[in-house]
This record gives C-alpha cells, sequence and structure tokens, in this order.
DNA sequence: CCAGACGTTGTT
DNA sequence: GTCTGG
DNA sequence: CCAGACGTTGTT
DNA sequence: GTCTGG
C-alpha cells in the first residue's frame, strides 16, 4: 500500500502539473509519514464564469481519515488508505467520495518489500521513469471538533499492485493519469460511479523502484539522501554498528538532487 | 426494533 | 503482542 | 508505513 | 450519518 511517500517539486512545478494552483509555500519533503500534514488538491468553490483563477485550490491536510460522524478520533483507528475494491460500499466514505475526492501530488512513494521471518524489510523509492509529479486518487472529511474548530483529513486510495510493483508488494496506491485529474475533482457533475473506473492499477511501464537504504524507516529522518540507491549489502550482512563513524563510507549529494541513475529499473533482482 | 461498528495491511 | 506517535 | 513505548507511587 | 448484527 501506499504509507510514506515523497513531495520535492517546487511550487513551478506544481503550478505547471496541476494547471495553476493557489500556492504561497511548500518546502520540499522526502519522508511523509501518516499524521502529518500532506499536500490535497480539489475542485475550486464553483467560481464565476470568467473568472482566471486557478481551476483547482490546494491545502494540507492531515493523512488519518476521520469520518465525519465520528465524535472523538482516538476512538477510531488511523485511517490512511481506503480500498478501491471496498469503498463504494462503507459508510465512513461515502459522503466524501462523493463530496471531497481529492489528488495528493507526489514525487513519488515507498514500499518495503518483507522478506522472511527475522529479516528486515527491504524499503523502495518507486517513482516515475521520467521523473516528475504523479497524483494519488484521495478522499477528504472535515471533523469538526467538540471545542468549534475543524480539521481536514486525507486517505489514500488503494489497488492491486501492477506488474511492476507486485514482487515488492501486494497493493499500491491509485495513481491517475493528469487527463483523468478533472473528472476526479468535479464532484459537482461526476456521480461516484462515474468515475470508479479510475480506481484501476497504473500502466506496468510508468514507474521504477529503487531499492534505499533503511534511513526512509524513521519518520524523523526527510532528506534527499533518502531517494539514493542502496548500496549493494548482502542479504546476510547484519547492520553494522559503526562505533567510529555515523557516515559509513557514504558520500552524500550536496543538493536536492533525485539519484540520477538508479541502480536497477527492474524489479527482478534478488 | 436497538446496539454497535464504522479501517487497512499483512500474517498464519 | 499491541498501541501510539510521526 | 516503521519506531518506540508499554507503569505506578511519590519525591525533588 | 449509515450500515450490520441480533
Amino acid at each position: 500500500m501506499c504509507g510514506r511517500f515523497a513531495l520535492t517539486a517546487d511550487l513551478q512545478e506544481l503550478a505547471a502539473h496541476f494547471g495553476g494552483l493557489d500556492l504561497d509555500r511548500l518546502a520540499p519533503r522526502y519522508n511523509i509519514a501518516p499524521t502529518q500534514p500532506v499536500l490535497a488538491v480539489m475542485a475550486a468553490p464553483t467560481g464565476l464564469p470568467g473568472s482566471n483563477r486557478a481551476p483547482w485550490r490546494a491545502g494540507l491536510v492531515r493523512w488519518g481519515f476521520v469520518p465525519g460522524f465520528i465524535k472523538d478520533p482516538r476512538d477510531f483507528p488511523l485511517v490512511i488508505n481506503a480500498r478501491s475494491e471496498t469503498v463504494f460500499e462503507k459508510a465512513s466514505f461515502r459522503a466524501a467520495l462523493r463530496h471531497r475526492r481529492v489528488l495528493l501530488p507526489a514525487n513519488g512513494f515507498y514500499e518495503w518489500r518483507k522478506a522472511g521471518k527475522g529479516e528486515r524489510a527491504q524499503p523502495f523509492f518507486i517513482r516515475p521513469r521520467e521523473g516528475g509529479l504523479i497524483a494519488f486518487a484521495g478522499l477528504m472529511e472535515c471533523w469538526a471538533s467538540p471545542d468549534g474548530s475543524e480539521v481536514d483529513t486525507a486517505a489514500i486510495l488503494t489497488t492491486a499492485a501492477n506488474a511492476a510493483l507486485a514482487p515488492i508488494h501486494a497493493r499500491m496506491p491509485v495513481i491517475l493519469k493528469p487527463e483523468d485529474y478533472a473528472r476526479w475533482l468535479d464532484c459537482r457533475t461526476q456521480e461516484p460511479r462515474a468515475v470508479a473506473d479510475l480506481l484501476a492499477p497504473l500502466a506496468d511501464e510508468v514507474l521504477e523502484a529503487i531499492p534505499v537504504s533503511d534511513r526512509v524507516n524513521s519518520a524523523s529522518q526527510n532528506g534527499p539522501e533518502l531517494q539514493l540507491p542502496a548500496e549493494f549489502v548482502p542479504l546476510t550482512a547484519k547492520p553494522q554498528k559503526a562505533p567510529h563513524s555515523k557516515a559509513s563510507g557514504r558520500s552524500r549529494p550536496g543538493e536536492d538532487e533525485a539519484p540520477a541513475e538508479p541502480a536497477q529499473t527492474q524489479l527482478s533482482l534478488f
């Protein structure tokens, strides 16, 4: 599924990809974790004809969906995903699926391939082969606290993994093609059933998976080094304590460059 | 009818 | 093992 | 998603 | 709020 992702594009790239967004600033983030704020793109309030403002607006919402009818979020589990196969049947998602469909922009996401019992899971950074932005299909809900304040929350829709990701993980986020953004976001004229066809696995050839170090495991780590191809280490090797140097001999890229040459583009290794 | 749940992933 | 926090 | 805590009484 | 279970 999708439990971590990255959004490192600048405002210009975001505006170009989505055809205009009303954003002031956005820090690059290489390790977005559940409960943190995530950028959500949604339909703008029905505008005046002739308005030249952006067709969509964007804002930060909490990653962890809370249905509107919940009294105390502490009584509700953290819901970071919604299964596209069953989302139409769930009371929790009903209103959001009808009225608050969103896109969650990303430059890629992380999946952990679980090895045998006792072995460490291997994280992969998964991104478009051509680079640039992708957009997850998401649902948003506004939760009203007893004291009158409001919190917007969101979940990412999931679907079966495509052939490219299946060796790593059985599920993947629903990633929409740019030509489908408008239909997904148009909750005014598109009934939920009319957008159900969009909730499908992405074409196999779009994404590549890069094995990365397990520094990404810790949600407190957040930097471009999280996307560097992991150095090759035999699977039997144990993690080193490295008592003298925490640098472990690896040089860092000083800048915010994604890896220029992924170590591999097929997943059938190991 | 009322009571109680309301979610996903993964693992065995 | 299970829950909470990021 | 993974990491890290997981408890109480009473004292400074 | 809405659905499922009894």
